[in-house]
DNA sequence: TTCTTAGTACTAGCTTTATAGTACTAAGGA
DNA sequence: TCCTTAGTACTATAAAGCTAGTACTAAGAA
């Protein structure tokens, strides 16, 4: 298994993760409400999501189920680990400075920040 | 000019951030210390980066002088907003979120946070 | 049992990326 | 002025990714 999703296998991944597990016809569908394509695509790049291990398949009749094989957290995680790395030299607070330079942060945003420091030092 | 770098690009690219205007052979010294490359392949990734305009050029001499025409930090805070966009949903929060959850910080780095989210709340 | 058709597997073309070789140009020395 | 060679531009190839068409299979209807 890569380590990475690309652009296409991931859209078809957030299907998964916030569906569970879906038909090919279903995942077209979904998809089909935001932009045209055709189904035989969604069947190859579950296919090749399939076979890369980020998802499992189980039959429903003729039909393929298919799985998340992946847990969407993990895989977030795995991606901020890769961002960490590649632009802010392995330091995860230079990430964090980035973003509330870039970021306008409500009060709101600020005060769960705050909170998640809080958690962060207790469990420390 | 696309959104993102490539991972051949951005490792180039890290080389005119760090060093500053830099010729082929400089860019292709630094890479030659970490792994095999050839000469001309660094030639033609940088030409590429100026293409899309992720770089830019001078002349000395006969040879090229190639500077970055993005900053590392804004190029960074563009990978930041990609990856919150893709993979939290569009809310920052979630991002940090996941970096507590994931990494384990020291007593320091949570400090460091601390300071970054006092100087968000001040500039607010 | 035979036909229709939903569904998957296979194949394919086009684009982007990564890498590098070859050809051409011009700077600077002899 | 002419030659050597550093340097760039152009070309090429292989791999990966995205999209989609066609062929084959089997479920369920008639």
């Amino acid at each position: 298994m890569p380590k990475l999703l690309t652009e296409a296998e991931l859209e078809l991944m957030h299907v998964l993760w916030s569906h569970g597990p879906s038909t090919v016809r279903y995942v077209h569908r979904h998809i089909s409400a935001s932009r045209e394509v055709a189904y035989t695509t969604i069947a190859t790049v579950l296919k090749v999501l399939a076979d890369k291990g980020f998802a499992s398949t189980s039959k429903d009749g003729r039909a393929l189920i298919y799985t998340a094989a992946v847990a969407e957290d993990r895989y977030a995680q795995r991606g901020v680990k890769h961002l960490v790395e590649r632009l802010f030299s392995g330091n995860p607070v230079s990430l964090v400075r980035s973003l509330v330079a870039s970021e306008t942060l409500s009060a709101d945003e600020i005060d769960e920040l705050q909170a998640l420091i809080n958690t962060a030092r207790d469990s420390e």
